[in-house]
DNA sequence: TCGGATAGGCGCCCA
DNA sequence: TGGGCGCTTATCCGA
């Protein structure tokens, strides 16, 4: 049998952590009910259990990437203990979870400084500007007019024209599935009607460096085009400074597990 | 200044707890790069690092419900120190982290037993056994045949018909967006065009709680309807056995914050 | 394994 | 605040 910490003294740190806005992490034995959005019960076992000091609250089981409860930051909290149990409720607008807590295991809390956002490349924003910076990997007359544009006829990711004709880019920085000719479908559509065109005098493409069968059967029905292409290539094979910087990865001896 | 964790004692217990499948939670100081699916940088501050005893890594910044940085299960962990830094390596087939610590704040570890897995009410596939089990909240001549099936025109949430017009019905739990009207038009467009009918002979019914203005205007030019639908509504209203076990949360006096 | 779709999606941006 | 949409989406389920 492990040591288990003492649940009144727990519930004294959680009152105080949560009033000092510090971020808190347990592992305990828990079970928990949910009831908002859906309704959902997770009966007893062992969890890592995070309150942040935005208020929000982390359920994670040993394993799977994503929480298996949660709510989000501005919460409440209410802490009580019953017994040998802690209760700890965590209300919002709309949703409550009841954490019942038989055992803690370890119990740390902190404030935590982060100033930090994290830089992403390689997005489908930045694809969609890669192919209005270089608008020859559509066709050698596209000339791209906007990108990642709200226009009347929707968002569109990159507008142009080849010689007087209209042409919309999709972009999928994976391989797309049906819903990508789908979408450029309705863009097009959108677009016909606002200028009281046929949709047929608008060009459709869809850049993507993979594409389903049913989707490109699809796409080929609606009369739009599939162009490959893959922006991780074009990353890796034309570095910008900014790329080669986060992909100079320290390389060192190391213990490996 | 807080006390900080010795950083070559750190690494000794993170090689022994990686090998022992332990689940261990980080609080510390880091930077980190990823370099996968896309590329990412994040200065440095503080946060919670935890690494799953599926091998799975998240990192949490102090606020937000999502996790910064994070690798799948069954990754790999390389740790070494360096100066005074702690590196953690975590690589899979195409995915790669660097973690580079510079203080750690607190460090737990533990084997996490925990079978159990979720029970959640209130999801579309809920929704859509509703309407197959209640028919005449879509309209009183409709006669369900199938519902959440792989059919050869796609995955249409519940089919069936209206004396002899068939009817698919498309199930959002929330209000539906654009895209909705786009999914019904296909599926209907697929099975029209399987059986050699007109799409017209199809009727298309939108189940939802509410629909955006424009998602109802196109679900008007497309010539379907909407059906307003509320699964939590029903489910309060109507408590099954399931639900109104769920929904009984204990009320006590409690310690509000 | 791939494909298709949902998610208690989340988070971001823009009207 | 709501609408629209991408996401290192993750996760589930079926072919």
């Amino acid at each position: 049998m492990h040591n288990t910490l003492n649940i009144v003294e727990i519930e004294e740190l959680l009152i105080k952590d949560i009033k000092k806005n510090n971020s808190i992490v347990l592992i305990a034995k828990c079970n928990i009910k949910y009831s908002g959005r859906a309704e959902a019960i997770l009966n007893t076992g062992e969890r890592i259990i995070i309150i942040k000091q935005d208020k929000s609250l982390l359920i994670h089981q040993p394993s799977g990437s994503t929480p298996v409860n949660y709510m989000k930051s501005d919460s409440s909290f209410t802490v009580l203990s019953n017994d040998s149990n802690l209760i700890i409720r965590t209300k919002n607008a709309n949703e409550l979870i009841e954490l019942n807590i038989q055992e803690v295991y370890s119990y740390q809390s902190r404030h935590l400084e982060d100033t930090e956002k994290i830089q992403l490349i390689g997005t489908e924003k930045d694809m969609s500007d890669y192919i209005y910076k270089h608008p020859n990997i559509i066709s050698k007359q596209f000339k791209p007019v906007s990108r990642e544009e709200q226009t009347k006829f929707g968002f569109i990711d990159v507008f142009g024209y080849e010689k007087d004709k209209l042409v919309v880019v999709e972009c999928k920085r994976y391989k797309a599935g049906p819903n990508a000719p789908q979408q450029l479908r309705r863009y097009i559509e959108k677009m016909a009607k606002s200028k009281g065109i046929s949709p047929l005098k608008i060009k459709g493409i869809l850049a993507a460096p993979d594409i389903t069968k049913s989707a490109r059967n699809m796409l080929k029905e609606l009369g739009y085009e599939f162009k490959r292409v893959d922006l991780h290539e074009l990353i890796f094979n034309k570095k910008t400074k900014k790329q080669s910087k986060i992909l100079n990865f320290i390389t060192k001896k190391a213990k490996n597990i």
